[in-house]
DNA sequence: CTGTTAGCGCTTTCAT
DNA sequence: ATGAAAGCGCTAACAG
């Protein structure tokens, strides 16, 4: 009818009509219905993001970037939550598949992921990868610089005096982890350090440190005199860990991680870490994927990095000498 | 066709048929348009969630819980963020009832939430109210015991000694800070304290506490000894610009406040709280929202109070006497 | 067991 | 400036 052109604000419309039209719509509680029209316009105006962890701070500055940008060019943004899990990785894209999502936004949980992507790409679904890559999959990403970060961190222990430095890493099949081992890694032969692989460990990046993991590394002939950690929750979980047993930081053990923990440094600053600007990924990453459903983006794919910061604070403290050091 | 009973599972199809079309969807890469199965069947199967700061652990973790029920009893969960602002509440309106969700849980940003809320009822869409009451509207709900929770909080400090007792509260729009300020008015009563408009300020939940405010209570003739913030992001504000100051926590100030504090307790188990069951609001009030939706809800209002526990930490301190006291 | 018809609420497109 | 017809992709209700 004519009240499509009204809603839309389009065509040729008398004053009257119009007016008649509004008060009806208000007096019968009219909502137009946004299925039907995505159904036959073939467009939803809805985009969608997938985080891996909506409890870490990381991912919900993250999602607030997204939101503003999406409400900023005229979208509505579906959220939702994979725990790292493939399992609900898998049911999300059904979901946002059959719902006809504009395009999505995702930080995938790993390498294993890739299928998840693959069923994406087939419908042909505007994507853009958050985060971490995943090996086999070519499109659009924003992506922090893991290795230099993680090189300087380590670099900064070293700067310490720290010559024994543990490396609490996520699991190898996120991109995220093995570029922070490299940098890791990278730091230690800079400066002619050996790397040691009984102070490596491995975690879920989820908060899945447990104290018999700490125990292990502290009670080798030489522990460590500083941890580096792959993520905020890895350090916090390593900490209370680490509390629990008796041990104090930074006195016995150094300890810095990967992204800012928000309320947690607040009540004192004391956290030591890279620091990644959480807000501007999930904003950069909505206007690239509006870029390339709109077909304003270049031809090829973009690789976007966003820089990091140090953030030295209390949780990394100077090295003390003892009689295991050889320097 | 033959093809939505073999993607519903009902009806009578012959094994080769069924095989048939399978073989053929796969091929083609068939994914089902949820939209239009929604237009016929007037359901969508999904409910929405409306929090007022993604940013806050107690809000995230209500949104595990109600994700979690949602996936348990078949429904999708759209996710979306308030900033404690009407107007964005407002918009987020128009969404989920154009998008024709079965169901809403809406934790509004205060009584102002009041006109969005009469929309929402008049759509007769099913609705749950999260943690904070609305005055005018008559629906299912999930809160927290506010008055009892704040009550507890300033018998604790008055235990401790405390006689002069700030409160750090929310805006008075907001139905959990008038709770909580009449908890904190019932110990004072109950312990023959003197209630001081003067120990009173108010600021936004979302961390709105500045230094001036925080000089303001210290430089009194009589400052208080120990502080009340109405939530978590409040004591973090004020904990923030006391340490900027130069004052230490609880030496100075003790500060307890409502609402865990995830991360941040982690580092240093610190903060003295009323903690509530954050992941049973969501979970609950999904459980509510989908009885409500089948009807295997009772006909009258159903109002849940869920209980929280006082968890003594370092925050909060012995009060050391000063001649301004006269106990 | 499978196909047909109709219609969910909208937006084209083409009349009037 | 307004209306009529057709169809987006699906399912309910009947045929066959």
């Amino acid at each position: 009818m004519t009240v499509s052109r009204v809603i839309n604000n389009t065509g040729r419309i008398s004053v009257d009509t119009r007016k008649r039209v509004l008060s009806i719509m208000k007096e019968m509680n009219y909502v137009p219905n946004s299925m039907a029209r995505s159904l036959v316009k073939q467009e939803s105006r809805i985009l969608s993001l997938l985080i891996t962890d909506i409890t870490n701070p990381f991912y919900t500055s993250l999602a607030r970037g997204a939101e503003d940008a999406a409400r900023q060019l005229g979208y509505r943004l579906l959220l939702a939550n994979s725990d790292e899990s493939i399992a609900k990785e898998k049911e999300y894209i059904e979901t946002v598949l059959s719902a006809r999502v504009d395009g999505v936004l995702f930080a995938p949980a790993g390498d294993d992921s890739l299928p998840n992507l693959r069923k994406l790409k087939k419908q042909n679904l505007p994507l853009v990868l958050l985060d971490r890559e995943v090996p086999g999959i070519d499109c659009d990403m924003v992506l922090g610089d893991s290795k230099d970060g993680a090189k300087r961190l380590t670099e900064h222990l070293i700067s310490l005096g720290h010559r024994r430095i543990a490396l609490l890493n996520g699991a190898s099949t996120v991109s995220t982890a093995r570029l922070r081992r490299e940098g890791y890694e990278d730091a230690l032969k800079l400066h002619s350090l050996p790397f040691r692989s009984d102070y490596m460990a491995e975690a879920n990046y989820r908060m899945g440190v447990t104290d018999t993991l700490v125990d292990r590394l502290m009670q080798m002939p030489e522990p460590p005199t500083a941890l580096f950690a792959a993520n905020n929750f890895l350090a916090l979980g390593a900490i209370r860990a680490l509390l629990n047993k008796g041990y104090r930081v930074p006195e016995d053990l150094s300890v810095v991680c990967f992204d800012e923990l928000e309320a947690g440094f607040v009540v004192d600053p004391f956290m030591t870490v890279i620091a990644q600007p959480a807000y501007e990924f999930g904003y950069t990453g909505i206007q690239m994927l509006v870029d390339r459903i709109q077909d304003k983006a270049p031809a090829g794919w973009r690789r976007i990095m966003l820089p990091s910061e140090l953030h030295v604070r209390k949780s990394s403290g100077e090295a003390r000498f003892s009689f295991f050091d050889n320097e």
